[in-house]
DNA sequence: CGATTATGTCAATAACACTGACATAGTTTC
DNA sequence: GAAACTATGTCAGTGTTATTGACATAATCG
């Protein structure tokens, strides 16, 4: 599995062979499957997914935050939030209150009870975490945000044009005209 | 889950602070919510989906892989794994060949258009981490690879008694009872 | 007032995964 | 060689997440 060393490198412009990128690649998968295997663990026996950790997560971490905002980060169609956060709000794990300024907002909290669902759900990954970096020490930790970050697409700069309608009832429409289907 | 050293300072026995850790988990749901997107884009107009970018990945990266150790890898259960394979042989992406010593197995390959598929679905990824790796730098690479495979749940090694029965029909059984349901 | 925005909702469909049960070759073991 | 086990496949039903499309309500804006 391990490469050592990049070696005498044939292209200077590329200094990582196709078969280290792929193992860049496969890293990545096999560190999300493992990565969401404990929440989704919790989450089973409550009658919850990965899509309510999810949302807990980001409300928790961004209180007040509205609808939209949610959704543009998930990026996921409003329809397909309903269901998880209508059930959240129902279950007593978030509470909606309209917004100051403007009232047809509905800024987003957790209530005790959604701060502990949301401990009790990152804890393992902050474990997990926790453990990668003392591993893999200071300078490692550093790197691996700044590959990481590279890796995202870069979003819109906030204050672009036709931006506001970022958050359109389809989120993402396929070339092909299909459904795209996220697993 | 191992503190490989014990804390040499007082408090920062955790140096990093939870929002810290926190905050390398949101990079890494975001990292890999855009990295699985490019392939998406090119699978749906194709009627397959991200299970299919997997099978082909693997088996490409594998060949000549057994049913049992891709079912090992993707921890999936054999009927999800039937659905993806079948329709990949069917359209003439992979072929299975009765194994050599043991006529049971079905060994899988890539036809060329399972290759041509592959290269097509891998080349943003292989874009967009190249990108990042020459954004990072050599020493950040090397650095990405450790906190990454750190992420991993460790595999049970692989001589490990009633390892031979790794592979089974439910792969995940949740403690409350009910489904775990991946998204 | 009329247009737009923020949010919600109903209905149908697809992709992916799961559980459980059973079938068919081929291999191993006694 | 028969029984037991293994590798793989298949039928049937269900759940979770997400999609598209259409329409509804309330509040803000010009």
């Amino acid at each position: 599995m391990a490469t050592p060393r990049p070696r005498a490198r044939p292209d200077p412009g590329a200094p990582w062979s196709e078969e280290q990128i792929r193992e860049g690649i496969e890293l990545l998968f096999f560190a999300y499957r493992d990565f969401t295997s404990d929440p989704d663990r919790i989450l089973a026996p409550l009658g919850m997914g990965r899509a309510h950790h999810r949302v807990v997560h980001f409300v928790g971490r961004t209180p007040d935050m509205t609808v939209g905002e949610l959704l543009a980060i998930l990026k996921i169609t409003k329809q397909s939030l309903a269901r998880v956060l209508g059930q959240l709000v129902r279950e007593g794990y978030i509470v909606q209150r309209p917004g100051a300024t403007d009232r047809r907002e509905r800024r987003l909290h957790l209530t005790p009870s959604g701060q502990a669902l949301e401990r009790r759900l990152s804890e393992p990954q902050r474990q997990r975490v926790g453990a990668a970096y003392r591993a893999a020490g200071p300078a490692a930790v550093e790197a691996f945000r700044r590959v990481l970050t590279a890796l995202r697409t870069p979003e819109p700069a906030p204050g672009t044009p036709a931006n506001k309608a970022n958050v359109r009832q389809s989120p993402r429409r396929t070339p092909g005209g299909r459904l795209s289907g996220k697993s």
